[in-house]
DNA sequence: TGAAATTAGTAAAACGTTTTAGGAAACACA
DNA sequence: TGTGTTTCCTAAAACGTTTTACTAATTTCA
């Protein structure tokens, strides 16, 4: 019960050499440390016999590095971002690194605590989806050296990496199918918060109505508050309906809006693909299996969290030039 | 750039006092070792307007724990994990504890891997919805004497503290009332895993059958390949509705096999409600927004997640006695 | 043959904390 | 006045590594 853990000095001992020694083997320093074969073969065999494992805490407080990247989100229940944590979890894994992770529910506040927190863990390199009104701690992880990569948010002061999708692009083609589709009274369900990726999504939509020359009367947008719970929206949302019942086409700014939104529209009479074409941003199963199917606006998790990945350990292996890239990946408009 | 992070060494120096004294006001030792009002004052305002945070890696070094608590499940994108590990997230925040997780695609290999590499991490206790085979690797951290907690899946060999639902009776209601509606020809579309759990909702699903007086063979089990592909899946479900045109009446053992399972539905003649009854093992909004809806056994994610932590405090106060407790929580079947 | 170079290893400091053991000064009391 | 006792604080060890700076023995080669 509870033996203590071997450690370095153990297997030093009982192999007659210096911890010295067996650190070197055992950091693949032997050869350029000039380490007899013998020697090497001894601590090995016993390393694996003994089934030592080093101190990762003792390692780190020496080094100043952790093998842990630390990802901040808004929600890690939300699809989209377990669906990125999953993906980077897989990839940093492959080279040895851990993946701690909080919610931040969009709260600058909540984010300094992070990353506060990950700070004091010696967290080699961050993944973070910000809230707005991070961006002074987000400067001081910067600061620190630290390798940083922004995702799905971008916050615009920072000089720093990004990987984002092209929102304005996406929404604008969205607004465009719907127009080719006959559809002249279009809405945006979208949510109050400041996030440049938001604005993106909006912009996209209102240019792609300009540009189809339909009145700006005839559209609308509608911004639900984020803090609201699901039933709050769907309310503001049916309300929505009733009192612009013009509306023949929705697009919703976030999956959860459209969830949210799907809810209000069966308590409505509309009936999708007849009365109302509807597309969502971010793809899911849930629009697959929605009957009608609902097209989707669907955001290539595999590149993201790829080039997420790939960036964190280019400035992982590159600490010298402090260069930054800004990836924006297509979105594809899955008709459905 | 790259500043040096304070120590509490700085803190020392500057208030003129020695690091012991630091590190007695910063543990809230002060009272208790006699430190002066004064010094008190003086050392927390310096820590405060420096904002000296502590290094918790030295800090884990020296105690031996990390405040971290490790969770393995088998993918954290899956909704259940990652309503799960959210809620936990934020449970174990609000005592100063953070999340570290993994996913072991139901691998004991894997599993084995990460507990080592947790262990090496120091994490001071384990949530964990293990996969078949990893009893070994789990005894030895019991043996380390940490806590540990078993969700979601029970591994009988095991004298440890589980907190799961109940699987039985869940399966029984299920199959209960496909019979009150009538139904005579039930299908469980479960999974080919050896898990206590999976058993469980066969076995609730079977004597539900029995104890109707239906004969055997008008019922079936099929058992989808853990590692199929969600188009496999499909494609084998579609292939047992082809070959089984009596079934009327389908329970899901997950909510990724219900969801191939609606897919397949699709693809078939079968109208739900209509042609077919359909229960899936979890809720989500999936399936609430399904046309029909889709009645589910909805787990209880937060008695979940509540049980579970409050099990890991109790044993992270109470390292002396080592006491087990085994909670089963009810399911609640949604008619929809 | 002797100096230089190479080989094979080690001792000890350092990373930033917590904690044990103790010490000096001030006070209490007989 | 001397002796406990209390108050306030500190020195130093320890946690388990990595890494720098060394040494002793052997080999090379002019």
């Amino acid at each position: 019960m509870s033996t203590k853990a071997l450690s370095i000095r153990d297997i030093a001992a009982k192999a007659n050499v210096s911890i010295t020694t067996v650190s070197f083997i055992l950091n693949g320093k032997a050869v350029e440390r000039n380490i007899s074969k013998a020697v090497i073969q001894r601590v090995e065999e016993i390393v694996e016999a003994d089934g030592y494992k080093p101190n990762q805490i003792a390692r780190s407080l020496r080094t100043g590095n952790s093998q842990i990247i630390g990802l901040i989100v808004e929600d890690i229940a939300n699809p989209f971002f377990a669906g990125i944590a999953r993906l980077l979890e897989d990839k940093a894994y492959r080279k040895g690194y851990k993946i701690i992770y909080s919610s931040t529910e969009n709260q600058a506040g909540k984010t300094r605590e992070l990353i506060n927190l990950f700070k004091s863990r010696q967290v080699d390199a961050y993944v973070i989806a910000p809230a707005q009104g991070a961006e002074k701690d987000i400067q001081s992880i910067i600061d620190d050296g630290k390798p940083v990569v922004l995702f799905d948010r971008f916050l615009p002061q920072l000089d720093v990496s990004y990987v984002g999708i092209d929102n304005y692009n996406a929404s604008y083609q969205a607004a465009q199918q719907f127009i080719k589709e006959g559809r002249r009274h279009l809405a945006l369900v979208t949510v109050d918060l400041d996030i440049q990726q938001i604005k993106e999504r909006e912009d996209g939509f209102n240019v792609a109505i300009k540009d189809a020359g339909l009145k700006k009367e005839a559209s609308v947008v509608i911004k639900v508050p984020f803090a609201h719970s699901r039933e709050e929206a769907i309310t503001l949302l049916v309300d929505m309906f009733k009192q612009a019942p013009q509306i023949d086409a929705v697009l919703f700014a976030t999956n959860y809006l459209a969830i949210s939104g799907l809810l209000a529209i069966k308590e409505t009479e509309k009936i999708i693909k007849q009365d109302l074409s509807v597309i969502a941003y971010d793809d899911g199963d849930i629009f697959k299996l929605h009957t009608p199917q609902i097209s989707a606006l669907a955001q290539p998790l595999e590149d993201i969290a790829e080039s997420i990945i790939k960036e964190v350990f280019q400035q992982l292996s590159d600490k010298s030039e402090r260069t930054i890239t800004r990836t924006i990946l297509p979105v594809e408009l899955l008709l459905r």
